[in-house]
DNA sequence: GCTTCCGCTTAACAATTTGATAATATTATA
DNA sequence: TATAATATTATCAAATTGTTAAGCGGAAGC
């Protein structure tokens, strides 16, 4: 299984981080490690990872003190975070999850459970975890950048691939005309109005079918 | 803060059952008890509830043939399933979690941790789900814009769909015009009396059945 | 260096939907 | 019943989106 989710690890002890990064690697995670809360912190700023597992007794700030520090930023007020601790101290796990984590886990845990643990959280978050995106006879594939409809291959220009896959990403959600420009063209750019609706009308026309629906006044959604 | 949630839970001991039952319902959730598999798969098909606790070991059908079953019910695919077990068995937590549940406890657990990680739970749903109202059979979608009503789809316009949204958002409560027409169109735009009113039999109209109320001197009011 | 192709954007116009209002009918209640 | 409030209906202007063709600029090919 590929993902691209990336998870970031703090633990102070050397061998439970290899261990960890080592099971959660073969799943494909992309792994970035820290050997105490001050790293963490630093790191999970530059990675912006997608999952958080905070050992909290560390060297410097512990855990639930990275996690308070985190959750002030506003980029990782959605990110998944995992306490992970020696401790069955009660008012410790409360605090940590009040703290506004998203679970906890209680060592000594055994790999499997890790990780299984992990890709519940994950399939939870975001049942995207493969990259491909599989719609009853459409299928796309955000790696190779291709379409099948079929089993017959869609060539999509770069945008057109890029809308199509936004919206199918969440097949039901009504996309705002402002969430489209700033996902796929970001902040900085200005494009007119009718750029969207052109991209969208080439995708309609290149798959056929009717599956990305209007909602006037508000955007577009996906829907087979 | 979590008024409202419903949350079926199923054990076979009934000392466990009082005290869970107990401790959520001082949290405001409204609870509902099984005491073995069956019990559990067929009050959770009548009360619909937002999260389930499933013990493990029950008479009859055991938490995860009940979890297997309910996954196949469309109406079940979202609902929070929480795994609740004595065995501290590591397959077995695996097997629950590739099952399709959300979570999983270990016996023994006081209240208070468990409290915490149902609040949990449903803070990271509610990050999840944007706003989706419920209300017998009428099901109002913010994210996916979308009205249903007995599996029938609604197609509202914009306006249209805000003010629906906004009087089913607190059912039996009466908005005064003004306030609906600062809800709806703000403090700056003006518009006339009777603009409210054609919406409103416009909605009555695609739903109908006569679910808002007239208050005469007052405003509207949502009910089933 | 020149040409051609392709993707992206835009302008211009058509088509459509929506929302507001006026005019009229109906209802609730003092 | 009188009267104010709301319901209903039709209509029109405004807002929104669809469609087409054309222009621009970079990349590929000659």
């Amino acid at each position: 299984m590929t993902r691209g989710n990336k998870i970031l690890i703090a633990d102070d002890e050397p061998d439970i981080l290899e261990i960890i990064e080592f099971n959660l690697q073969a799943q494909g995670y992309d792994v970035t490690t820290a050997k105490n809360g001050d790293e963490a912190f630093e790191k999970a700023k530059k990675v912006n990872p997608d999952l958080i597992i905070l050992d909290i007794m560390m060297p410097g700030k512990n855990g639930i003190e990275v996690c308070n520090l985190l959750r002030m930023i506003p980029a990782f007020k959605q990110t998944l975070i995992v306490f992970l601790t020696a401790l069955s101290d009660e008012q410790t796990e409360i605090k940590g999850l009040e703290t506004g984590a998203d679970d906890y886990l209680t060592k000594p845990i055994s790999p499997k459970v890790l990780v299984s643990k992990i890709n519940a959280l994950f399939r939870r978050l975001n049942k995207e975890e493969t990259g491909i995106i599989k719609i009853g006879d459409l299928q796309i594939n955000r790696e190779k950048y291709s379409v099948t409809f079929k089993d017959a291959d869609i060539v999509l220009a770069r945008k057109e691939f890029e809308l199509l896959s936004l919206l199918a990403s969440k097949p039901g959600k009504v996309f705002l005309r402002n969430e489209i420009l700033n996902q796929i063209w970001g902040t900085e750019v200005i494009v007119g109005d009718r750029t969207i609706d052109v991209h969208i009308r080439k995708i309609r026309q290149k798959l056929g079918i009717d599956c990305i629906t209007t909602v006037k006044g508000v955007g577009y959604k996906f829907e087979m």
